[in-house]
RNA sequence: GGGCAGGUAGCUCAGCGGUAGAGCGGCAGUCUUACACACUGUUGGUCGGGGGUUCGAUCCCCUCCCUGCCCACCA
């Protein structure tokens, strides 16, 4: 042992004065992975603790979402092996579809000029396979620089071999069991990935447009107009009906009858009025044009009037023949211009009235998205009753728990997904046509037949993949192999942020209903976004995203963590600001230079038990606020309340560890009789405090805990510290309390901090007496002497504990501090009179319940001490 | 149009029936025998507006106003 404290004295004093994390956290996380400490053992005694982690896009960078998410899971994994589980945090990518192809086809176009297309399906997925093994892994490494604590030997992808076979035969028992089906339906499309999207994928934002009013001519009666608005007049040329809600009165009577379509000017076709209760009457002219290919609502009314369908528009969103030689060729937006002209030009265009509508966008290309008659595959979500019960019925808690209402309205309104994407990288569908090839435009397949391998002889495979999120949904079990599965699955909890509820937690959850016959998590806890300080979402347009790793290079990443920890309120959004990471690194800084004073003190005792000793009033005072702090952090963990943990941390290490006890501290290291117990209550505190940080700052911690010389093992394997129930010291209070007013009473004489005195104190209590030393190294004190009544010419403060004097002969200047201190006296004195008053002459005051009126007394109190030191002061300084 | 969250000191946030707190910043001192990434002291708020319940409201109720998110086929 005496080696092992040599040697850490040795290198303590090597280090700087400040802690530099760098050196530090490289050297851990490298001897974490040599010493196999994140492998989950399935086959362990030790109770489990599991987590899949959200696999980052193979694209990705790490963000600052990422570095909240993967904080918390890491704290929470780290936590779960102090608290002596088995834990699996198991890691991973997702191929992300439409936003990895879109990389590559761009650098593709970038680099050589060429589309895929250009390079054919087999080749272009080669390359994207290429760019993900050179460039995938970048946000794995970016993890492991925050210090997750995954078990990276089972680090799954998304088309992982196995794991996309199993998505495949997901596809054919889905197809089966008759829930998956092709079929001829309005999608979401975009225009420029050239895909069907999921209406999860579209967001809606308000646009700024107009509404354009224009005349079509009743057929058959001279001189008989209806007036249509419209916010798409570029789609005239696809309308096949026009229509009246056939409860309104000024239109119902023309129901049957038929209008002239005013575009294209070469085929202006007869369209039919009819009547339909879709048509709000309110809305624009009570006139709905029926475009019913690019339209969900029209087509649903062209379906119910068997209205035909003209598809004017090219998948990217130009126009087709259809639309007539003045539109063919034109992109949707120039088309829009042109129509309107040509209306104005036929005076058939009333009016333009500005408008603003949601437009539904595709997320990832940032377009809007067109409503496009496609065939698609679609599922008819399995298990949705059971998922929603799951809920509702707290199999699986929402933390925070607003969240369960919003999960259980979008399965009370589910409607099928549109699974088939357009694309080539991802899951190829595993359906197969004889004779002609599948496409999305879509033809009547002759023959059809859903399985992973061909048929054979020509047989062709539908060329379409699977969207992502049809292979995300398996995560939380198709990344385990039976034996993990068995004893880790349920996991534990799964942390995601709010916004992929829909994409993903809800499938998850209806997937591991379906196939594991078990939700696949107990617990959901659901991050804030992080926000700039205005309160803006974090995105690389606006610049305002700061690069988490620049942020480590900075402040180390247990500065990060830490900082970020404190200001991330339950499931609340985020406000970043660099200070509160300048802040966390600070306090990593703080006890790191707790710990070097400990060390400077002798020997440490890893097993110290403080009550083998002697214990000052400081000590028991300490003790019982750990306590505390252990209680609070307790149960933060219980409900996910990491500010609360991380600020009790704070504030427990910061003022009650440095700030008191190690200040009072001091003065005991000169007296033997004090000595022992207090250096055990240091060494037990410090060791609890190690471990409590380390789910939050793993590194220092573990740095530390081996500076220390607490264990030769990792930090992450000790045992979690449980309150021992002790009792509160109320003197160690008084004594601070009096000593602040002191304190306070030299910053009256504006008296330097490190400026010593000579300090008098009156007091009738004997253990006082006795913790004179103490109060003297708090005040930084020249002297500090007991004495039986006051001196001359020495200002004096009553405190808890006692009066204190201090003689004032030249120590100040009496001529232009007597100023100052009247001035004060007088803000003072209005103060006591306030509450003076108050308690005289309220009516509620008198009647009011003890607290009330104590509150007031000590309010009272407070003041009249403050008025009698300055009345001191004054009074010492003479006249 | 519906739903949810939030509006507390200059900033980030606690408090959620007893008369408002912390950290940071600001200001003034200090390199006081671990830490200037620090120490000591101190200044900051009619707790978004307006009503109501109550002896008493930042906290409960109503209403309005802002901010942000989610959902919804109003062209």
């Amino acid at each position: 042992m005496q080696g092992i404290f040599a040697q850490n004295r040795r290198l303590m004093s090597e280090l700087a004065k400040a802690y530099e994390p760098q050196a530090v956290e490289e050297k851990w996380y490298a001897s974490w992975l040599e010493q196999g400490h994140f492998v989950a053992d399935p086959f362990s005694t030790k109770p489990a603790y599991s987590m899949v982690i959200p696999p980052p896009n193979v694209t990705g960078v790490l963000t600052l979402g990422h570095v909240l998410n993967n904080t918390i899971q890491d704290i929470l994994a780290r936590r779960a092996r102090l608290t002596g589980h088995e834990v699996l945090w198991l890691p991973g990518t997702d191929h992300a579809g439409i936003a990895t192809q879109t990389v590559v086809e761009r650098r593709l176009r970038k680099e050589e000029k060429k589309t895929r297309h250009d390079l054919g399906r087999e080749e272009f997925l080669r390359r994207v396979w290429e760019w993900k093994e050179r460039h995938g892994g970048i946000i794995i490494a970016q993890l492991k620089k925050l210090g997750c604590s995954c078990d990276w030997g089972r680090e799954r992808f998304t088309m992982d071999e196995a794991y996309a076979r199993k998505v495949q035969e997901v596809f054919v028992d889905l197809y089966e069991k008759g829930l998956i089906y092709r079929g001829k339906r309005m999608v979401n499309w975009c225009p420029v990935s050239l895909t069907a999207l999921s209406d999860e994928e579209v967001i809606s934002k308000p646009q700024k447009g107009y509404l354009y009013h224009f005349r079509v001519e009743v057929i058959g009666e001279p001189g008989a107009f209806l007036e249509i608005a419209t916010t798409r007049p570029e789609t005239i040329m696809g309308d096949t009906a026009v229509a009246v809600n056939p409860r309104d009165p000024r239109y119902a009577h023309l129901i049957g009858k038929s209008v002239r379509r005013p575009l294209p000017i070469e085929n202006r076709a007869a369209l039919p009025i009819v009547g339909d209760a879709a048509v709000d009457f309110e809305f624009g002219t009570g006139v709905l044009k029926v475009t019913p290919a690019h339209d969900k609502t029209d087509y649903e009314i062209g379906l119910r009037h068997a209205l035909p369908i003209i598809d004017i528009m090219n998948p990217d969103g130009t126009m087709n023949e259809l639309a007539g030689e003045d539109f063919a060729g034109l992109d949707r937006f120039e088309a829009r211009v042109e129509a309107v002209e040509k209306l104005r030009e036929l005076g058939v265009l009333v009016r333009e009235e500005p408008h603003e509508s949601n437009v539904g966008f595709s997320e990832r290309a940032d377009v809007p998205i067109e409503p496009r008659l496609s065939e698609q595959w679609f599922l008819k979500y399995p298990k949705t009753g059971e998922a929603r019960s799951a809920v509702r019925e707290r199999l699986i808690q929402f933390f925070p728990e607003r969240w369960e209402k919003v999960y259980d309205h979008w399965l009370g309104n589910i409607q099928d997904w549109c699974i088939s994407r357009q694309l080539w990288w991802g899951h190829r569908i595993p359906v197969w046509y004889k004779g002609v090839s599948g496409s999305s435009t879509g033809e009547a397949q002759s023959a059809v037949r859903c399985q992973i391998a061909s048929p054979g002889e020509g047989w062709t495979q539908d060329p379409d993949v699977l969207d992502t999120w049809f292979s995300s949904w398996l995560w939380a079990h198709e990344t385990m192999d039976d034996a993990t599965r068995k004893k880790f699955y349920p996991t534990s909890v799964l942390v995601t942020g709010p916004d992929i509820i829909f994409f993903w937690v809800a499938r998850m959850i209806m997937a591991g209903l379906e196939y594991m016959h078990e939700v696949p998590f107990r617990h959901v806890y659901f991050t804030g976004i992080i926000r700039d300080k205005q309160g803006r979402k974090m995105s690389k347009s606006l610049g305002n995203s700061p690069d988490p790793l620049d942020l480590i290079a900075k402040y180390g990443a247990d500065g990060l963590r830490f900082g970020l920890m404190r200001i991330a309120p339950q499931g609340q959004d985020i406000r970043f600001d660099e200070q509160q990471i300048i802040e966390g690194r600070n306090f990593c800084n703080k006890l790191w230079n707790a710990c070097r004073f400990r060390l400077l003190q002798g020997p440490v005792d890893a097993g110290a038990n403080p009550w083998d000793h002697e214990l000052s009033i400081f000590a028991k005072d300490l003790l019982s606020k750990l306590d505390g702090a252990m209680a609070r952090i307790e149960s933060g963990y219980a409900g996910y309340r990491f500010s609360e943990i991380a600020q009790t941390l704070y504030d427990f290490v910061w003022a009650e560890f440095c700030d008191w006890f190690i200040e009072a501290a001091k003065a005991d290291f000169s007296d033997p009789a004090r000595k022992a117990g207090t250096l055990a209550t240091m060494d037990y505190a410090l060791r609890r405090i190690l471990l409590l940080l380390h789910p939050v700052t793993p590194f220092v911690s573990e740095e530390l805990w081996h500076g220390l010389g607490f264990g030769s093992g990792s930090i992450q394997f000790a045992e979690w510290p449980r309150a021992k129930g002790t009792v509160p010291e109320p003197k160690a209070a008084k004594v601070f309390g009096a000593v602040t007013t002191a304190r306070t009473l030299r910053a009256t004489y504006n008296l330097p901090s490190n400026k010593r005195l000579r300090w008098l104190l009156q007091t009738g209590e004997d253990w006082v007496n006795s913790e004179l030393t103490a109060v003297g190294v708090l005040l930084n004190a020249e002297t500090i002497q007991s004495v039986d009544a006051r001196p001359a010419h020495a200002a004096a403060c009553p405190t808890e504990i006692g009066v204190f004097f201090l003689p004032l002969e030249g120590v100040v200047d009496p001529s232009t501090e007597r100023n100052r201190l009247e001035g004060e006296m007088a803000k003072v004195q209005a103060e006591v009179q306030k509450v003076q008053r108050k308690l005289a002459t309220d009516s509620f005051v008198q009647n009011a319940p003890p607290e009330v009126v104590s509150d007031h007394r000590k309010r009272l109190e407070t003041w009249t001490a403050r008025l009698e030191t300055l009345r001191g002061a004054r009074e010492a300084l003479g006249e």
